[in-house]
RNA sequence: GCGCCCGUAGCUCAGUCCGGAUAGAGCGUUAGCCUCCGGAGCUAAAGGUCCCGCGUUCGAAUCGCGGCGGGCGCACCA
C-alpha cells in the first residue's frame, strides 16, 4: 500500500509480517513491535527483540521463538532476510541495492502533512540592554523548532513578543534621565545614530551596549539611594499616561534596541514573522476582555478578605494540577487596580488562539540592521528579505496576512517561568478552552550559566569590571544577570568566533577576500549554533569560552568541512571529466558495503529524526544525527578514494553515496540553521 | 516544607520516554597516518562502583521506592 521504498514503510512493513506471523504460528497478538538499531550492520539493519517479549507467554526459549519467527514471516519490500542473532533477536537486513537506488532518486519524504498552524514564540528579548547568549539559547531552540515544523509540512508563524512597556525599559528610561542627562527624545535618537549622550558617554558597539551598563548602574543606584527607588513608578506612569516626553523616549529606546536585537538574530540567520507589542496590547484594552471572559466564567473571583482582599484572583484549588499547593489561587488584578504580568498573558495566548475576538492592528517593520555593532551585509539575506510586520499603534496596513488562530501555540521560555506557563493553561481550561490548553505547549529548557573561569575570562576579555562574591566563586556555575551587568554578549562572542575563523582560514588560503570573509561568518555562524544545540534542554549549560570556540570534534565546523569536502570531490571530478560518474545508467544491484551503507541508512532516517526532535522537543537529537552522519562520510572518505579509482562501477557506488550525503547534510544543516561555506 | 530538573570515562556530554546484545561520543593524554578527493580530518590505545541502597524482572544506566549531592521554582516581580 505504501508506494515508495523508505525507512518508514519497511518498518510498518515488517511490524505488520511480524504481527501476522505471531499470529499464524500461536495466535499471540503483538502489543507493540519495536524496532531498534542493532550495535553493528554486521548484525543486520533493523533488530526485533519481540521473542523476549514472546518467551513468557509461550513459556519457550527467546531463540527458539525468534527462529520460528524467522522461518515464518513473510518478509515485505525491500527486506532481503531475517535471522536470529544474539540470545534471541530477530534482525532483519535490507536490500541495500533497492534501497540506495529509492534514496538517490530523491530525498526521503516526511510523513505527509500534519494540518494545524503553529505559532512558535521564542527570543522576547527585554528590549532594554544588549542580548547575551542565555537569550540565544531561547532564539536558536526556537528557531530550530520553527525550521523542523516546517520541514515536516506544517505552516508556521513566528513570534517575538516585545515588551515595551515593562519595568526593565522603565529602568533604563529612569538611569537615561537621571544619570546620563538626556532630556529628549531625540538625546536617545541622536544616541541610536552613533552620537554620545548628553553626559559625552557612548560606546563603540551602540546604544544597546551603553544601555547594558546603564541598566547595572541604575539596580547599584537603586541599592545605595532609598530616594531613586521612585524613579522607576514615576518613569512606568509616565509611559502609561503617554503623550509625554518620558514615553516618548521610552518608544524610541525600546525600538532602537529592537533593531540592534534582530540584527544580531539575523546575523544567526534567525528571522520572525511578527513582533507583537506590549504597548499594543494595553492600546486594543486585550486585558479588559480576557477580563470580561474569565468573569463570566466564574473563575476568576474578586477577593473581600483574607490577605488577598481586594484582588482579583483565578482559583486555582480546584485544579489537580495545583493541588498540594500552600497558596494555589494565582492574583490576576491587584488590589491597586493594576494587571500582572500573568493577566496579559493569559489574554495575549486567548488571542494566538484567535478566541479573544479583538484583533491588532499591524504595519509592515524595517529594522535599522545597522544599529549596534551589526552591519546590515552580515544579516543572512533570507533574514533581510524575510517579510516582518509588527503591531500598529494606530491605522495599520490593510492587506495584512492574518496573524494568530493557531491550532498550537509552542512557547519557548526557559524552565523558570515554568508555573506561569501552567496558570496561563489553566486560565485557557477553565474559560472553557480544554483542547487549545492541551496544545498549550510550553518549550522549557535550561538556563545559560558561567563557569567561575568564564566569568574571570569576560572580564579580561573585555576590559569589564565586576568581580564576584565569593560565595559566587565557590559555585559550580553563576547566573548571568543584566542587572548586575554580568554576561557574555552575543555580539561579544560571535566577534571572538569570527576572529578564530578567520585566523584558521587565512592560514590555509592565499587571498584574503570577500569569499574569505563570508566562509568565516559562516563558520562561526555554525560553531556558534552547534554549540547552543547539542546540549539535551534540560542540561544547564555552564558557558565556557574555549570550549565555544572549539573547532575540532563534536562541533558545527566540523559538520561544515564534511559538506565542503563532498563538494571538492564533485568539483575535482567535474575538472576531470567525470561530472556525470553514475548519472546514465542504472546503479549496480550488489557491492554496497558496510562504508557506503551506514551512510545511506543515516540520510533515511532523516524524516524520523525529524518527527522525533518536534515530538519530544528534544532539538539536539538533530544536532547528534547531523554530527554522526559526518563521522560516517569521513570514515568513508577516508577509506574510499573517488576521484582517484578506476573501476568505473565502484566508483559509480562511492559518487552516489557522497551525492546522497551532500543533499542529506544540507537538509540537517538547514533544520539547524548552519550556513554551508564554499572552502574551509 | 512541596514541586520540577541534573548526577554515566580526568573534563563536557549521548544513551533513560518505550528495560535487552561487548555502556558510546567529543575534548584532554599516549602512539601512528599527508608523492593519494585539503589533516578543521582519520586510525588505535589507555581511561567506567552508570551517585548510593533496596525492590520489580529471565534481564536494570533505563522502571518503582528510599536516601545523598547540586540547581531551579513555589509573589499584589517579570
Amino acid at each position: 500500500m505504501n508506494g515508495a521504498l523508505s525507512l518508514e514503510s519497511v518498518r510498518s512493513g515488517i511490524a505488520a509480517a511480524l504481527g501476522d506471523a505471531s499470529q499464524r504460528l500461536w495466535g499471540a497478538r503483538l502489543e507493540r513491535v519495536t524496532l531498534e538499531r542493532p550495535p553493528s550492520l554486521a548484525m543486520g539493519d533493523l533488530a526485533s527483540p519481540v521473542a523476549f517479549d514472546l518467551a513468557k507467554t509461550l513459556r519457550k526459549a527467546p531463540r527458539a521463538i525468534a527462529a520460528e519467527l524467522a522461518a515464518a514471516v513473510a518478509l515485505p519490500e525491500g527486506v532481503r532476510e531475517s535471522r536470529v542473532e544474539g540470545g534471541g533477536y530477530l534482525n532483519f537486513s535490507l536490500d541495500r541495492g533497492r534501497f540506495v537506488e529509492a534514496i538517490a532518486a530523491g530525498e526521503p519524504a516526511p510523513a505527509p502533512d500534519r494540518p494545524g498552524k503553529f505559532v512558535v514564540e521564542h527570543t522576547n528579548i527585554n528590549p532594554n540592554k544588549a542580548a547575551h547568549i542565555g537569550h540565544l539559547r531561547n532564539a536558536v531552540l526556537g528557531d530550530v523548532l520553527a525550521r523542523t515544523l516546517t520541514f515536516l509540512g506544517h505552516p508556521v508563524e513566528v513570534q517575538n513578543y516585545l515588551d515595551d512597556t515593562g519595568v526593565q525599559v522603565a529602568d533604563v528610561v529612569a538611569g537615561l534621565q537621571h544619570l546620563k542627562g538626556v532630556r529628549s527624545a531625540e538625546d536617545v535618537r541622536r544616541a541610536a545614530a552613533g552620537g554620545p549622550l548628553p553626559d559625552g558617554s557612548s560606546h563603540p558597539k551602540g546604544l544597546a551596549y551603553l544601555c547594558w551598563d546603564v541598566y547595572a548602574d541604575v539596580a547599584r543606584v537603586y541599592e545605595e539611594d532609598e530616594a531613586a527607588r521612585g524613579w522607576r513608578a514615576e518613569v512606568l506612569h509616565a509611559i502609561e499616561a503617554g503623550g509625554n516626553e518620558t514615553a516618548r523616549i521610552a518608544e524610541v529606546l525600546s525600538e532602537a534596541i529592537v533593531s540592534a536585537h534582530l540584527a544580531t538574530m539575523g546575523r544567526l540567520g534567525i528571522p520572525y514573522d511578527l513582533l507583537p507589542r506590549e504597548s499594543d496590547i494595553l492600546r486594543k484594552h486585550f486585558w479588559s476582555r480576557a477580563f470580561e471572559l474569565l468573569k463570566d466564567s466564574g473563575a476568576v473571583v474578586h477577593e473581600t478578605e483574607g490577605k488577598h482582599a481586594g484582588c482579583w484572583v483565578l482559583r486555582l484549588s480546584d485544579s489537580p494540577e495545583f493541588a498540594g499547593m500552600e497558596e494555589p489561587d494565582k492574583i490576576l488584578v491587584r488590589s491597586n487596580g493594576t494587571v500582572t504580568y500573568t493577566a496579559k498573558d493569559i489574554a495575549y495566548q486567548l488571542w494566538k488562539f484567535g478566541l479573544l475576538g479583538i484583533d491588532f492592528d499591524y504595519e509592515p517593520f524595517r529594522p535599522d540592521w545597522n544599529s549596534g555593532s551589526v552591519r546590515e551585509e552580515d544579516v543572512a539575506r533570507e533574514v533581510r528579505e524575510h517579510p516582518l510586520w509588527r503591531t500598529a499603534h494606530a491605522g495599520g496596513a490593510a492587506d495584512h496576512p492574518e496573524f494568530g488562530h493557531a491550532t498550537t501555540v509552542v512557547n519557548v521560555i526557559d524552565v523558570r517561568q515554568s508555573y506561569l506557563q501552567k496558570v496561563v493553561r489553566e486560565g485557557l481550561r477553565v474559560l472553557g478552552y480544554p483542547s487549545e490548553a492541551e496544545r498549550s505547549v510550553h518549550f522549557s529548557y535550561e538556563m545559560v550559566a558561567l563557569t567561575p573561569r568564564a566569568a574571570r575570562d569576560l572580564a579580561e576579555r573585555f576590559q569589564e569590571e565586576y568581580r564576584l562574591s565569593p560565595e559566587d566563586e565557590k559555585k559550580p556555575f553563576v547566573e548571568m544577570s543584566g542587572r548586575k551587568g554580568l554576561g557574555v554578549k552575543i555580539d561579544d562572542l560571535v566577534e571572538l568566533l569570527l576572529e578564530r575563523s578567520r585566523r584558521e582560514i587565512a592560514s590555509r588560503r592565499e587571498a584574503a577576500d570577500d569569499a574569505a570573509e563570508q566562509d568565516a561568518r559562516a563558520i562561526a555562524v555554525g560553531a556558534l549554533r552547534y554549540f547552543l544545540l547539542k546540549f539535551g534542554k534540560n542540561k544547564l549549560i555552564a558557558f565556557d569560552f574555549e570550549e565555544a570556540l572549539n573547532f575540532e570534534g563534536d562541533t558545527g565546523p566540523y559538520l561544515q568541512y564534511s559538506l565542503v569536502r563532498a563538494d571538492n570531490i564533485f568539483r575535482k571530478l567535474a575538472e576531470r571529466g567525470l561530472a556525470e560518474t553514475g548519472v546514465a545508467g542504472p546503479l549496480p544491484r550488489e557491492g554496497w558495503d558496510d562504508d557506503l551503507w551506514a551512510l545511506v541508512l543515516d540520510a533515511a532516517a532523516i524524516p524520523e529524526v525529524a518527527e522525533r526532535a518536534v515530538d519530544s522537543l528534544e532539538l539536539s537529537t538533530v544536532a547528534r544525527h547531523a554530527f554522526g552522519l559526518a563521522q560516517s562520510f569521513n570514515h568513508f572518505y577516508h577509506r574510499q578514494p573517488i576521484v582517484s579509482e578506476s573501476d568505473p562501477e565502484v566508483r559509480a557506488r562511492r559518487v552516489a553515496v557522497a551525492k546522497i550525503f551532500r543533499r542529506s547534510m544540507s537538509r540537517l544543516l538547514g533544520l539547524l540553521g548552519i550556513p554551508e561555506p564554499g572552502r574551509m
